[in-house]
DNA sequence: TTAAGGCTTAACCATTTAGTTCAACCAAAT
DNA sequence: ATTTGGTTGAACTAAATGGTTAAGCCTTAA
């Protein structure tokens, strides 16, 4: 790699663990600079300022989180795999970077219009074949009645909630961190099920 | 209601606005003083520094949302009635103040310790009750096995995360404020049954 | 009526912070 | 060797921010 493009991976790697810590407001230039053992104004010869240098953090972080769903989503096969795959998705990410979701979630609601940029620069949207795909499954009685957004929501808040949580999670069940990774281990194996019973169909008694 | 009472009433009113708007580190004093239309050293003569106000918002917004949670556990009712029970008080307490979790999470991850001496002078625990309930339905075939803090958990993220994420669900979902609402009220009805039905007792085929 | 003490205000202060400047440096091309 | 263009660092600046001060006000009670 080209020192030029070292020092910029540097930039960011340190800016990534400083604005994930302590969130745009929080983050000190100072502190990013330090972390990435260069001079402060390095940080603006590369990234002009605080706003854009976030901005390209905020983007890689949504970047991990969102496209890669949609492309599950957008996959032909079958509801159960598709719920599978999530899980074990989200569950494989935050493992190795478990603040990313409380980042993004909170600073998209600071700022929405970043997101929206990002959202509408990269045509996310939620793949029709998704939502076909849990209608049909309703039809031919598959499983229960449910919309597939709603669907959607408790898959992915059943994934995020208690990464995002985690230190109300760690404190309310007085888990020390071996305790809250296997907490997090046994969700991985139980959330898939627990989805698919949740929809299960049943006969009308 | 006395004059000081008014005033500091006001102020926290305020600060509760901006800080659940802004967050700690985005909030400013001056902006705080606006909405209250007082001095800024008001906000000094009746709590001292940004801290202290601070934490009384923050213990209040904890204070919303952690004890009666853990009433509700505690109580002698059925397991079904407890859940139907966490979903409303969390869909009436978010309906009117939405901004709450987002804030209480985020600011819990940025400073353990405030929550931490809360959950220690409140003597928070998880009622013995609950996790006892849980497991004797489990004996008796009433429910499918499942660790009690699981499915807490499964409880608490599909009744929080909708509101948490709430920007994230209105972009993807391409909801406006109306459908968003619609969205919740749904959510209200068929979660308590999502989780019911998730957690069934089945027969081993 | 007046003295006392809490309440309110405008002006002020010290510090922190994002961002700038400018001189020096270094590697590559001429 | 020298020029050139990007790179680096220390010192600096302007603005913002949390917090202070001190003088005046108002209410209450002796």
């Amino acid at each position: 790699m080209s020192v030029e493009k070292e020092t910029e991976e540097k930039i960011f790697e340190a800016a990534r663990t400083v604005f994930q810590k302590s969130g745009f407001e929080g983050a000190r230039m100072q502190e990013i600079a330090d972390t990435a053992n260069i001079n402060k104004s390095m940080l603006h010869y590369y990234y002009r300022n605080k706003d854009n240098l976030f901005f390209e953090v905020f983007k890689a972080g949504v970047k991990k989180i969102v496209p890669q769903l949609m492309s599950i989503l957008g996959k032909d096969i079958d509801l159960k795999k598709k719920i599978e795959e999530i899980v074990e998705f989200y569950y494989l990410t935050f493992k190795e970077d478990p603040q990313l979701p409380a980042f993004i979630i909170y600073e998209m609601n600071q700022n929405t219009a970043r997101f929206k940029r990002f959202v509408k620069d990269h045509g996310i949207v939620l793949p029709l074949s998704y939502i076909d795909q849990v209608n049909a499954a309703i039809e031919e009685k598959l499983i229960k009645n449910i919309h597939p957004k709603q669907l959607l929501m408790n898959i992915v808040s059943l994934c995020l909630m208690p990464i995002v949580a985690k230190n109300m999670v760690q404190m309310l069940f007085q888990f020390d961190d071996n305790n809250y990774q296997d907490f997090l281990d046994e969700r991985r194996q139980i959330t898939p099920e627990f989805i698919l019973t949740g929809i299960e169909y049943q006969e009308v008694v």
